[in-house]
DNA sequence: CCAAATCCCTGCGTGC
DNA sequence: TGCACGCAGGGATTTG
């Protein structure tokens, strides 16, 4: 399931591959968490030639140099790939965007929780309207364990909870929420108004090399993420307690468990995590 | 205002 | 082999 990770490298896939591309068409194969307005599309941006490929936590914007942009979320089961117009397409493509030069930038994603949308930018290089209730880049220096101790302050929800939420912190979800609260020695159901700021340093440490290192395997391949060539990342071999329920925990062999949190399951070791 | 629950969707693993 | 069922979860929406 994509993250921040994920995400990041597949916009880097992409931008080996879109920056002086034009669009030529653009086709609805099937529907999607928000509409692909083919149409609409086609009108804002044919002829239009693609400048970069950004991210803005697990948002993926397509820029042409003008205001209108392709918004794009992979949600759990999305992915592109590029090909040759004359190449079969697949079952669960949903979206095509055709291309010059006879290729195609196709969309699929088999349970349909993801989209590619038309987004307008008030101007060139900011991000769209609906991104602004995002929360701090994880990866950038702001990100720090004071700012989470500022936000966490008098809530009682669960830390886990708080850190997958996007308006504190983007792209952290669900795998990395839990490998970074026990690689901190965090447990995860604790109150995130209960955390102290030396925990709370720990766990922004943590959610940095912890994405860092999954990035630079290309990320976690758990289920149906692929990225943009069709190869798996590599991260889900260093996975410590993210699906191993029973499993020996690699720092103290205590068996891994699991409880549900904000409706998600939620792995940690009941030793090591305090 | 906040938090918890529900829904969306499809494939896969399990039990019978 | 087939079928019912539970589970996976990011984010929007509904309910309490």
């Amino acid at each position: 399931m994509p993250e921040l990770p994920e995400v990041e490298t597949v916009v880097k896939a992409l931008n080996s591959v879109l920056p002086g591309r034009t669009l030529r068409a653009a086709e609805e194969v099937g529907r999607l968490r928000r509409s692909f307005d083919a149409k609409e599309i086609v009108r804002r941006l044919r002829g239009k030639t693609v400048q970069q490929v950004r991210r803005r936590g697990k948002y993926i914007i397509v820029d042409f140099g003008v205001e209108a942009a392709l918004l794009a979320h992979l949600g759990m089961t999305g992915s592109f790939r590029l090909e040759a117009a004359a190449t079969p397409r697949r079952k669960h493509d949903r979206a095509v965007l055709s291309l010059d030069g006879g290729e195609e930038l196709r969309y699929a994603d088999i349970r349909r929780f993801g989209f590619v949308a038309l987004a307008f930018l008030s101007r060139p290089e900011r991000w769209p309207e609906e991104l602004a209730d995002l929360g701090l880049e994880p990866l950038e220096r702001r990100f720090s364990g004071g700012a989470l101790a500022a936000r966490a302050a008098g809530l009682k929800t669960p830390v886990k909870v708080f850190i997958m939420d996007q308006r504190v912190t983007v792209g952290v979800g669900n795998i990395y929420a839990s490998e970074a609260l026990h690689a901190a020695g965090i447990d995860p159901r604790r109150s995130a108004g209960g955390v102290g700021p030396e925990e709370w340093n720990r766990v922004a440490a943590e959610i940095k090399r912890i994405l860092r290192n999954a990035i630079r395997r290309g990320g976690s391949s758990i289920r149906n993420y692929r990225t943009v060539n069709g190869s798996e990342g590599g991260f889900q071999r260093e996975l410590r307690v993210y699906g191993k329920k029973g499993v020996a925990c690699p720092a103290c062999g205590e068996a891994v468990e699991t409880v549900r949190l904000g409706g998600r399951s939620t792995f940690f070791c009941p030793r090591c995590q305090t």
